[in-house]
DNA sequence: AAAATCTATTGAATTATTCAATAAGTTTTA
DNA sequence: TAAAACTTATTGAATAATTCAATAGATTTT
């Protein structure tokens, strides 16, 4: 049994008149005939009785067959529909990992700039650590990841985003706080707050400042569970310093509250921030579309890192 | 589209793997390859997110896809289902068309047995006069029809029943009741009362007794409207004599009562009852099947008419 | 009897389908 | 790092299915 066959004989039974429906099916009376005959033989049942002249006569059986053939085709049909709805890659869900040092500053900018490129685009956030983001990602629960280099998986490909810089935020009342640039060495001998570990944006720090972690005891430095946002709070209740990355500073608030930023000397360090997805992913657009739509978000203070497209 | 694509596709999904899709669907890997590839093709959509290693992951476009071909794949085994359960020629409405002067004799007998050698057929019978049931027939609201020859229309073919002898009816003290026979020539000096116009035996009568017709007024010969058990009563109230057929005379009732039956001489007038069809009726068996269960029927007085099949 | 009107059949050309072999791309193993 | 293992894609030849023009066969109408 083809759809074809259910065509001709759906065609058949409303012309009544084999000629007259195998035109309508765009095909010679020859072709509709044998194929009518063939599905007979195969279902085992006479659809049509024919007289030479005259009008085709459907059997009663028949009658039920061509019933059914009229409801297998419009599922066939709602089957085309629901690929053509899908046809467009900015439809649908879009599943978007964001490591928790980003999404709280990337995601108030991103989320009402794609309603408008991507109006079709039922975006779902998952904030994690970059570790649990790849494995959602390879296992295809996540459509894409935004997360910090160095990233390096198989099967994966990464585009840059943007580049930006750590910050060090002070106390209003530090004894850094007429200091232009803070040399990365010198926090070594500060009580630097820093994220749990599973924070790649900790480790990143660590790298950049050698030595920050060697002093007194890690339990006071290190906020398991905490984020930004908490650690901001305790600067600013002056419980010592910490690092941040350049997003997370909001404009409004540089150096005119309880907190007081300042940037490292020269070559500041700094992170990558880039876009992850698994290397065959069918929607590409989708992917593209999210990473040229973070590129021209209004983020303060970051590099935008062409994509070479 | 076709449904040999869709069984891919779900088989696909089940299995999570080209090859063992291919293998569960009979056929060779690049065949279900190839023709995956053209489905998806054909919708625009990517229905799977092929990674050389590993599973397979279905897209979400693929997902609603592969449920829809669920639906069409089900719907097109509804289909076969129905053809099933409609190819046997012995299951399902047969209409069957009757003349008055036929139906209440045979049928009483008729349709238990066919209920015997076709229990699924649920037989619906319609009562008429040769000319209409004949139209009904060839418009194809009726599957077959019982009457009387002579019958020879274009298209339609017949097979001949058995014959039933005509017999003569009197009142029981009428002046013929001590004869054994009564020459068809001799009722044209009685008070015959015949069927009105439309039914068949009613010419068959005529024309087997010549100038039956001649004498008296026609009105009060003639019951328009009225059947054979009205003449029959009427005969019995002594109002005339008439001609019955062979079947309409109970055995019990055959010489009892206030009816005396005659034959007429021999060779005795009567009639041959036949069934009648569409040339192209495509369920000639359960004609067939009439046409036997008929002739096994245990009619009284008639000779079987062996078909020759 | 001829014309008209259907559906069925035939036979040749075209088009699809199928599979074995193999390529290409990944991941795992040694 | 290279080889082995595994998976899907591609190729090319053989087979099968489909298609159509022409025509046959059957029936009704003229």
């Amino acid at each position: 049994m083809t759809l074809t066959e259910l065509r001709y004989i759906v065609a058949v039974s409303q012309k009544n008149h084999f000629g007259k429906a195998a035109q309508a099916c765009f095909v010679s009376q020859p072709t509709l005939s044998i194929a009518i005959k063939k599905l007979e033989g195969e279902l085992g049942v006479r659809l049509f009785e024919r007289s030479s002249k005259n009008e085709i006569r459907i059997t009663e059986i028949g009658q039920q067959v061509i019933n059914q053939a009229y409801i297998v085709l419009q599922e066939a049909q709602i089957l085309t529909e629901i690929a053509q709805q899908g046809k467009d890659p900015l439809t649908g869900q879009f599943k978007l990992g964001v490591i928790y040092t980003i999404g709280p500053y990337l995601l108030p900018s991103l989320i009402p700039m794609l309603r408008k490129t991507a109006p079709n685009l039922k975006l779902i956030i998952e904030e994690n650590f970059t570790a649990n983001l790849f494995q959602s990602l390879k296992q295809g629960a996540l459509d894409a990841i935004i997360i910090s280099y160095p990233f390096d998986e198989p099967g994966i490909e990464t585009a840059a985003l943007y580049e930006e810089s750590f910050i060090v935020a002070l106390p209003r009342n530090h004894e850094w706080k007429d200091l232009e640039q803070i040399p990365p060495e010198d926090l070594a001998s500060q009580d630097l707050m820093l994220l749990g570990a599973g924070h790649c944006f900790r480790d990143q720090v660590i790298k950049a400042c050698p030595d920050c972690m060697s002093g007194d005891s890690e339990l006071t430095r290190t906020l398991e569970g905490g984020s930004l946002e908490t650690i901001r709070h305790m600067v600013a209740a002056g419980t010592g310093i910490t690092v941040l990355p350049r997003t997370s500073i909001p404009p409004s608030q540089k150096n005119d509250s309880l907190i007081i930023t300042k940037p490292f000397t020269r070559p500041s360090p700094g992170r990558t921030v880039a876009i992850a997805w698994r290397k065959h992913y069918p929607r590409k657009e989708a992917i593209f579309t999210v990473r040229d739509t973070i590129q021209n978000s209004p983020l303060d203070g970051v590099d935008i890192i062409q994509s070479v497209a």
